[in-house]
DNA sequence: ACTTGCATGTTACTTGCGGTAACACGAGTG
DNA sequence: CACTCGTGTTACCGCAAGTAACATGCAAGT
C-alpha cells in the first residue's frame, strides 16, 4: 500500500521530469542551445525555481536532455553497426544513419555538440577536454568496443581500436558538420566518399603530375 | 608630413590593438574561453569600453584572437604537409605537428575550438554550422586543397578532396581531443595508429572468430 | 478533526556579464 | 582661443543564472 503510494509519488515526479524535459526539448529545438531557463520554464507552463529543483542547474538540465538524445542516436547507430552484412556495408549504413539523424534535426544535433557552457561564475579548473562533448566521446568509445570485439588487429588491439573509434567518429562528425552547412553533395555521395577514405583510397591514389620534386 | 602623422596614429592604434590582444591572450590562457571582458580589460590596465571601441563586441575580440593562433598553427601545418618526403611521412609529420601544438597549449587549443558564443540577445536565426569552428573549417579547406593539388583522384576529385579534407581534420581533432584528456599512449603511437587507419588497415583487418553469423 | 511533513508552486531578489551613453582630459590646428 | 579628435573614465541598462522566502494542496500520524 504505502509502496504503491511511494511509487505513485515517484512516478508523478518522474512524469513531471519528463514533461519538463519535453518542454525544454521543444524550446531548444526552436531557439537553439542558448535557450534561457525562463523560456523553458514558460514553455512548460511553470517558473524557474522548479526547473532548478529538478535539475540543479542549467548544466544538469542540458545533461539530462543530452542523455535522452544521445541514447536514442546511439541505439540507431548500434542497430546499423550490428546489421547482418559485410563490413563495408555496415560502415556505410552507420555513417548514413548518423548523417540522416543530423540532417533531420540540425538544432538537436548542434545542441548535443557543444555543452560548452562553462560554469558562468567561479570554476577556474577547466580541465581541457574533460566535459567537452559527451556524445562524441560516447560514440567513440562504443565504436572502439565494436571494433575491438569484431576485428583481429594483433597486439595492442585495444588501444588501436580506441584510437580508431574516436578518430572515425571525429571524421564522421566533422565531415557531417561541414556537409550540413554547405550541402555540396548528396548524403549517399558523402557516405561513399568517407567509406572510400576509410578503405585506404588516400594511400592508394597516384600522385598528380608536377608533384614536388625530391 | 601629415602622412607621417597619419601613419604614426595608425601605428599607435595598431600597437594598442596588439597589446590588447596579448593581454586577452594571457587572460584566456589563464581562465579559459569564458574569460570576461572585464577581466581582459583589467589585465590590459584599462576598462571595458576601450575593448569595445577596438573590437566591436566580444565576438570580434575572439575572432581577432582566434585568427592569430589559427594563422600560426596553419603555417606550421603547411610546413609539415609540404615537407620533401613520401606521402606517409608527410601525413605523419602533419598529424604530429597538430598534436604537438595542442599538447603544448591546451587552453589555447580549447579556446580555438568553441567560439560557440551565439549572440546573447536577439538572434534567432541560428544557421547550424555556419560560424562553428573557424579553425577546423579552415584546416579542412586547406587540406582539401593540398589533396586536390597533389593527388590524382579521377572524376569528382574536387568534391572528394573536400570531403576527405574535412574528414581527416575531424579525425585528427577528435582523436587529439580524446588523447589529450586521457593520455592513453604516446604521441608517436597515436600518430602511427591514425596513419594506419588512413592507410586502410581497417578494411584490411581480418574478422575475429565468433563474428556474427549471417 | 487537527497538525505535521513534503512536494509543488509562486514572487521577488541578488549577482554578474555584455554592451552603451555620457562625460572628461590632452594634444595638435584654424 | 575655440575646435575637434582620440583615449580614457564612471555610471548605467538589459538580461540571464541562480536563490530565498513565502504560499498551497495532499497524504499520514495522533
Amino acid at each position: 500500500m504505502d509502496t504503491t503510494q511511494r511509487t505513485e509519488q515517484q512516478r508523478s515526479a518522474d512524469r513531471r521530469r519528463r514533461e519538463l524535459l519535453e518542454a525544454a526539448d521543444r524550446v531548444v529545438l526552436r531557439e537553439g542551445p542558448q535557450a534561457s531557463m525562463n523560456a523553458i520554464a514558460a514553455e512548460a507552463g511553470i517558473t524557474k525555481p522548479i526547473l532548478y529543483r529538478h535539475f540543479g542547474d542549467k548544466g544538469g538540465l542540458y545533461a539530462a536532455l543530452a542523455k535522452r538524445h544521445t541514447d536514442a542516436l546511439l541505439d540507431s547507430l548500434r542497430a546499423a553497426v550490428d546489421a547482418p552484412a559485410d563490413r563495408r556495408e555496415r560502415v556505410e549504413a552507420t555513417l548514413d544513419t548518423y548523417l540522416a539523424a543530423i540532417e533531420a534535426r540540425p538544432q538537436v544535433y548542434r545542441f548535443l555538440m557543444h555543452p560548452a557552457e562553462g560554469a558562468p561564475t567561479g570554476d577556474q579548473g577547466f580541465d581541457v577536454g574533460k566535459q567537452w562533448a559527451p556524445l562524441l566521446r560516447r560514440m567513440g568509445e562504443e565504436l572502439a568496443q565494436v571494433i575491438e570485439e569484431r576485428l583481429d588487429l594483433g597486439p595492442g588491439s585495444q588501444q588501436l581500436a580506441r584510437v580508431w573509434g574516436h578518430g572515425i567518429v571525429g571524421m564522421m562528425h566533422a565531415a557531417g558538420d561541414w556537409w550540413l552547412g554547405e550541402r555540396p553533395c548528396s548524403r549517399a555521395e558523402l557516405v561513399r566518399s568517407l567509406a572510400d577514405l576509410l578503405w585506404g583510397r588516400l594511400a592508394a591514389a597516384g600522385d598528380k603530375v608536377g608533384s614536388p620534386g625530391f
